[in-house]
RNA sequence: CGGGACGUAGCUCAGCUUGGUAGAGCAUUGCGUUUGGGACGCAAGGGUCGCAGGUUCAAAUCCUGUCGUCCCGACCA
């Protein structure tokens, strides 16, 4: 690699080609999203990446409202009786949950489990509120933390705790509840889409990727610049599974005594991890509009003996933020170019510089983050009294361009095979998301996971009739993308 | 949890091999000059070297343990 490749564009952290990971921690650090804390595997959020998180919050909460769900709140706490009646779930989870075995000095005669999901503790609270087919459906999500003890831990990507959304619903028809898991799964799509702008593949997990205790796992799956997919949200159609472990009961129409039956879905912080190392470059993060806690940042150029800019960015940032744009005045005591390489790394969609000419003239001019310097398109000079309607086109316009670079990136990255040298010569090399007939069989997916360490990401519909496997040339019952995951 | 690396000032690191109680750059603070892509001058402050033991007259340096971080695997949102 050449020295020009490796050396820093910005100080504080390496190229983002010449080490994912590098660029990806230095950034989540640098841009004041996380800190690391004192406590093994768990960050601080700090105000910039809360700021991330809220907005995912007011998107996704208001798509949950229009889909019917209300919030509630369920204990952090489950006795360790309850987390034992499903099986396989219990089974699933066990290597990582973390328990409270004392109170103050006393030892207590049950342990409680941190809840690392919240199925069981929504489940026992649902079969006491069930008692008829008129009780149904219950639609609640919440907004919580949860606790797994994982052994290797990154910012947003994989943290002990870390903050999600749950949505735990009970249908009294089956063909009800996969609807809802269908529908849920479609409002994640959108968000990433729409919000985050992070394409993915909506689809099918198989069976071995399945939650626990899961009739079916849909999951959507983004994919990262080194190769590997990340599933960025799940939602499970739980059949009678967990009412009939959790006794959620209720009485038909036709007066018999039915289990309901129940979905859960959630994405967490980890979607914000996806976001900036999708969008992220050299200099930075790059947020989306929709998602980035400011929209715009004025940065007042003064002179020694002219600081009419700063006064003029305050009431031009003051009445743009009477039309509900999110903006700042950076009026810090630093040079301008100090500051433009600060809002660079952290992402800010648009910088608004003003300057002494620009006062004079009447101007602002807008600068987008998503174009490299240099580019011809990436500043504009907007008369003061457009700059509402300019700065609206601007930011829209720069949500549909991170959408459309990430979009060309997974297009060009996914690779529909059907050879099987091809396959596994794909998947070894980390080539994206490989996307083959498949046979659906566990053996087929463990050999492809040896031989290679990619996995089945997710499945889709098979297009013709009587395909073979690529992978291992038994009948194909669906189309997979494999890929390694995060 | 396996393999590897690391932990010295807010940050990045030097010092450790050949023990003698700490250095650099950046950052910070003050004053002045500057300000359209990471400014400059002068002055000042800041760490007992992750933590706990051990060896030694003496430990950042040697030994043991422990905690934590990063990377690569296995597992998960």
């Amino acid at each position: 690699m050449s020295d020009a490749l490796v050396q820093p564009v910005v100080k504080e952290i390496p190229p983002k080609a010449a080490d994912l990971s590098a660029w990806y921690t230095a950034v989540c650090l640098k841009a004041e999203l996380v800190s690391y804390s004192p406590v093994r595997g768990c960050v601080v959020l700090r105000p910039y990446g809360y700021g991330l998180w809220e907005n995912l919050q007011k998107h996704l909460d208001v798509a949950f409202k229009a889909t019917g769900h209300e919030n509630a709140y369920f204990p952090l706490l489950i006795p360790e009786g309850l987390l034992l009646k499903e099986a396989e779930h219990v089974e699933g989870f066990a290597p990582e949950v973390a328990w409270v075995t004392h109170g103050g000095q006393e030892e207590l005669t049950e342990r409680l489990a941190i809840r690392p999901t919240s199925e069981v503790i929504i489940g026992v609270m649902y079969a006491q509120w069930v008692e008829s087919y008129r009780d149904l459906p219950i639609l609640i999500n919440q907004w919580a933390n949860v606790l797994r003890w994982e052994k290797a831990t990154r910012p947003f990507l994989r943290t002990m705790e870390f903050l999600w959304q749950e949505g735990h619903t009970a249908h009294a028809h089956a063909q009800e509840a996969r609807e809802e898991t269908l529908r849920m799964l479609e409002v994640y799509e959108e968000f990433a889409r729409d919000v985050a702008a992070v394409p993915v593949y909506a689809g099918i997990k198989s069976a071995s990727e399945r939650f626990p205790g899961a009739v079916e796992t849909y999951s959507i799956e983004a994919l990262m610049p080194d190769g590997k997919a990340l599933q960025s949200a799940t939602s499970h159609d739980l059949g009678q599974n967990f009412a009939k472990a959790y006794d959620i009961k209720f009485v038909d129409a036709d007066q018999q005594i039915k289990h309901a039956y129940t979905t859960s879905w959630g994405m967490s912080w980890r979607m914000l991890g996806a976001m900036i190392m999708v969008h992220g470059d050299d200099r930075g993060l790059r947020i989306p509009p929709k998602m980035a806690p400011l929209h715009a940042v004025f940065v007042p150029i003064v002179r020694s003996n002219d600081d009419r800019a700063v006064a003029a960015s305050h009431e031009a940032a003051a009445s743009l933020r009477k039309a509900g744009y999110r903006v700042k005045v950076d009026d810090r005591d630093q040079q301008p170019g100090w500051k433009y390489a600060e809002w660079d790394l952290r992402g800010v969609p648009v910088r608004i510089e003003m300057g002494p000419r620009d006062v004079d003239a009447g101007n602002v001019v807008l600068v987008r983050r998503d174009r490299a310097k240099g580019d011809p398109d990436q500043k504009a000079i907007v008369p003061l009294d457009q700059l509402a309607q300019r700065l609206q086109a601007l930011l829209d316009e720069i949500q549909a361009s991170l959408y459309a670079q990430a979009k060309a990136f997974l297009e060009s990255h996914t690779f529909a095979v059907s050879d099987r040298d091809e396959f596994y010569a794909k998947c070894k090399s980390r080539a994206g998301m490989v996307d083959i007939p498949w046979c659906g069989r566990e053996a087929c997916e463990a050999h492809v996971k040896a031989e290679t360490s990619a996995t089945t990401r997710n499945t889709h519909p098979l297009d013709v009739v009587g395909a073979r496997c690529v992978a291992c040339g038994e009948p194909a019952t669906v189309r997979a993308y494999f890929a390694q995951s995060y």
